[in-house]
RNA sequence: GGUGGGGUUCCCGAGUGGUCAAAGGGAACAGACUGUAAAUCUGUCGGCGACGCCUUCGGAGGUUCAAAUCCUCCCCCCACCA
């Protein structure tokens, strides 16, 4: 019961879906998609456009960004963007990719991430033309007859065929059931926020399609899922997560989002400037080919990764300033131009002496170590310069007679005024 | 509810009375080499102004000169049975 569309509305799908579909793994069902984007536009009827994020983590990370810039993108092209706070979700904590049950969050903790979110998803999209919503504000007024209600709609050989169930019930981890609610949770998101579409990421799928199932039980239209690759992490295997350390925060400082840019394997240049940055679909065939060309080193196309994703998120200017200082410090193995400072007053107050400064007090007070061995450690190590001299004797101790510049590790600095 | 198997340092996982701050691997950190890449090699990997001392092996007690190891109670997980 395809409609006749007009030459006007096909050319503007046309736009639409290309932009729309790149980067994109999975967008289905397939032909509803496309006769759903069609009748839209030729209805002038925005699609409803949600994905869910659950604040158990302050910062969004460049993992979040992939499917915020997706929603940027539909935003652009006149859809209506329901952001939806996961702070019940949260509580809960999705199952998806998880080896174990998720560490509960307090409510407190949840609703100071929620704030933040906030501020950072408006860094990249509208605020003015999204609506925001928490899920808390349907579940918590929820009884346990509806909550009981919801359970009807999903069986549990449907809820167990999902592989991290599967996984975990073969290594004898766990499952909560309370786990078994968080797609039911989220797909009573989408009933309520009458979505026409949701996104997320591929380990998303489930919770994506147990959407449709509950819609429909719920007599909603069951929503499109649009499903988006999984950006990796620093660490070139795990996916980009705040608690396993591997992630670039988009609130994070222009030579930060840089410095962590440049550590990133060879391997995910391609995959960051595809799902990470905007640049044109021609830009990365070329990026592609060069990668692929011997004579290129990958450091040039990793520099210039950094400097593009710190633009995003950074004042005009700040990529190449980061690039810079960068390779001031890393390259030339010059000092930064920045380097935190402390005084001798200050030392004071830390209880160190400035006549007999112990080195390895020094480091740990400054947190420039976790403790007192760890600094010993360091500096047994050689990883420890005054002035730009090695200092290798555990029991070193000096006294502050000019300005000193301490280095730990790679990259930790901090210059010690005398007054 | 019954029976059996388990809970060890960030993770996995050895250890069944002293030689245990606890093998091995992974992660992490530092150093060398580099491009803050990969690979490789080396070192460190509970705390402490430190060849010694203090705190750790699910929790609380107890036995012992001595306990991760033995006993008692409790908590939690898994499998099978019902």
């Amino acid at each position: 019961m395809d409609q006749d569309f007009s030459p006007e509305v096909i050319k503007e799908f046309e736009k639409q879906w290309k932009i729309i579909s790149r980067g994109a793994i999975d967008m289905l069902p397939d032909g509803e998609f496309q006769n759903r984007l069609k009748k839209s536009i030729a209805n002038n009827q925005p699609l409803r456009v949600k994905q869910g994020f659950d604040p158990t983590s302050p910062d969004i990370h460049l993992g979040h960004t992939v499917g915020i810039r997706k929603l940027k993108q539909f935003q652009e092209l006149g859809h209506q963007i329901v952001l939806i706070i996961g702070d019940y979700t949260a509580l809960v904590g999705d199952p998806s990719g998880q080896s174990a049950t998720r560490p509960s969050l307090s409510y407190d903790d949840i609703m100071k991430n929620a704030e933040t979110y906030q501020t950072q998803f408006f860094k990249i999209l509208d605020k003015n033309k999204t609506e925001v919503c928490y899920n808390g504000d349907w579940f918590k007024k929820m009884d346990f007859n509806e909550v009981m209600h919801l359970a009807t709609k999903f069986t549990v050989a449907r809820m167990l065929e999902r592989d991290d169930f599967t996984k975990r019930m073969k290594a004898s981890t766990p499952i909560s059931i309370h786990e078994l609610f968080y797609p039911l949770m989220q797909g009573y998101d989408s009933v309520a926020m009458k979505a026409d579409l949701e996104l997320g990421a591929t380990e998303q799928t489930f919770n994506l399609l147990a959407g449709r199932t509950i819609q429909e039980a719920y007599d909603v239209k069951a929503q499109l899922v649009l499903t988006m690759p999984i950006l990796v992490g620093l660490d070139g295997e795990k996916k980009m997560s705040k608690s396993l350390g591997n992630y670039i925060g988009i609130d994070e400082p222009a030579r930060e989002i840089f410095g962590k840019a440049m550590s990133i394997p060879d391997n995910l240049i391609l995959s960051y400037f595809e799902l990470a940055t905007d640049v044109s679909l021609d830009k990365i065939a070329d990026i592609k080919a060069q990668l692929n060309d011997s004579s290129v080193n990958p450091m040039f196309l990793k520099k210039e990764l950094g400097e593009t994703i710190v633009d995003m998120y950074h004042p005009e200017g700040a990529g190449r300033n980061a690039r810079e200082e960068f390779e001031r410090v890393f390259s030339q193995k010059k000092l930064p131009d920045e380097i935190p400072e402390i005084t001798e007053e200050k030392l004071v107050e830390l209880e160190i002496n400035p006549r007999k400064i112990y080195l390895v007090h020094l480091i740990a007070k400054n947190k420039m170590a976790k403790s007192n061995s760890e600094a010993r450690k360091l500096i047994t190590a050689g990883g420890v310069s005054l002035n730009e001299k090695k200092v290798t004797d555990a029991n070193h101790e000096f006294d502050l007679s000019e300005d000193v510049i301490l280095k730990v590790g790679k990259r930790r600095y901090l210059k010690i005024l005398k007054k």
